[in-house]
DNA sequence: GCGTGTGAAGGGTTTCACAGCA
DNA sequence: TGCTGTGAAACCCTTCACACGC
């Protein structure tokens, strides 16, 4: 087989990051002109050894020249195929704090498929005031608003002692896909895909492996 | 063994944040004065099966009351022994925009001993302004500022061109510990432990598994 | 009886060693 | 010679079934 034939196959929890990752990278290196990467490169970059590398790419078939490496730009479009990459995701962001500004604020989400239409804050102040390139709405719109706007993907950067219910909300408003980043775990109808950011976490984490090495 | 043998032990990436996440749920069933709890809510709670949650608690001793369940206090303390994070730790931000902002601002890092000592930025503005509990100094102070400060953790929330350079100076300046934000893959000396939070990453891969599932 | 603790089985992931191709 | 692709082995992680203790 010499063409990408995986779009049926499911990948874990652990390939998928490691995929994007290596989409990051030669999106990057595509747009510095490099064109051809060997499996070493991407590890040394990924930290992932590079027959993992190679095993993950050979999974979709095999575009590898031996002796020479991976072609970066055909490399780039088959992942973006198989990780679904090339179509737009309208994202909601509910809690406009620092977070919230963060992410509606972040050049580069959108040339990666990734597109704010909707932020919502309950503080009066906030409300009508341009966000990246949104408006923020009252928080009571969220339902409305969300069918008006096509939203796939709701993210809720609230305070903690707020966050279930916004997710009852983003789900009873028809959002299935949900990012928390808030520091309570979230409980939802098993149809929702929740992936949890947890700072907190991150940092003890990053503290137990510095220790523990 | 019915003490807390594991102290050696290196747990791996995959079971840290889930013990983590147990953590956090005891803590929060301590504040609303539960003292007991069954391996099946906690199960529930974090989305981890009952059985997993059992071999993972088992693996510090078996501090389980049989038919019963655990304690809800002696938990907490015996993951707080396991973790490490009864000793405090210094951080320091680097990029004070809005995701800086946000870290700084988090109550409820302090009492989980992750406390912000340090806060950097470029943009005159922002030097010598209070965020959080410090004051934000300029970039070029880092070196001396962590010294003196003793940080041991620095984190990365600085755009993405310039990620690299602030890497290389909280190595120079003898921070191991790297959070990084920015949407580059960072090169670090081996001796550095480095943790990636990549919020497209997050998203695209939150994406698939709404699709894929 | 109920819920934890645990050896054994099962499944998935990573590494190893090497085959195959430019 | 250099680098990719791949079966086999090793490893780790999760689940199963059941023993044990309150």
């Amino acid at each position: 087989m010499n063409d990408c034939t995986s779009k049926e196959k499911k990948f874990s929890d652990v390939v998928i990051p490691r995929i994007l990752n290596y989409l990051k990278i030669v999106q990057q290196l595509e747009k510095n002109n490099k064109t051809n990467i060997l499996s070493e490169e991407i590890s040394r970059m990924t930290n992932t050894s590079a027959v993992l590398v190679r095993k993950d790419l050979a999974n979709f078939g095999k575009f590898g020249q031996p002796g020479t490496g991976y072609d970066v730009s055909r490399l780039k479009n088959y992942l973006l195929d198989i990780i679904g990459g090339k179509e737009m995701s309208n994202l909601a962001v509910v809690g406009v704090g620092n977070l919230g500004s963060a992410l509606l604020n972040y050049k580069g989400f959108e040339e990666e498929g990734l597109k704010f239409v909707a932020a919502f804050d309950k503080q009066e102040g906030k409300i009508g005031k341009i966000c990246g390139n949104v408006i923020v709405e009252h928080i009571d719109n969220i339902g409305e608003s969300i069918k008006r706007n096509n939203v796939h993907i709701g993210i809720i950067a609230v305070p903690s002692d707020v966050a279930q219910a916004v997710a009852g909300t983003l789900v009873e408003s028809g959002v299935y896909s949900i990012l928390n980043f808030s520091h309570v775990a979230l409980s939802v109808p098993p149809e929702v895909t929740l992936r949890n950011v947890d700072l907190a976490i991150e940092l003890k984490a990053l503290r137990y492996f510095s220790v523990n090495r």
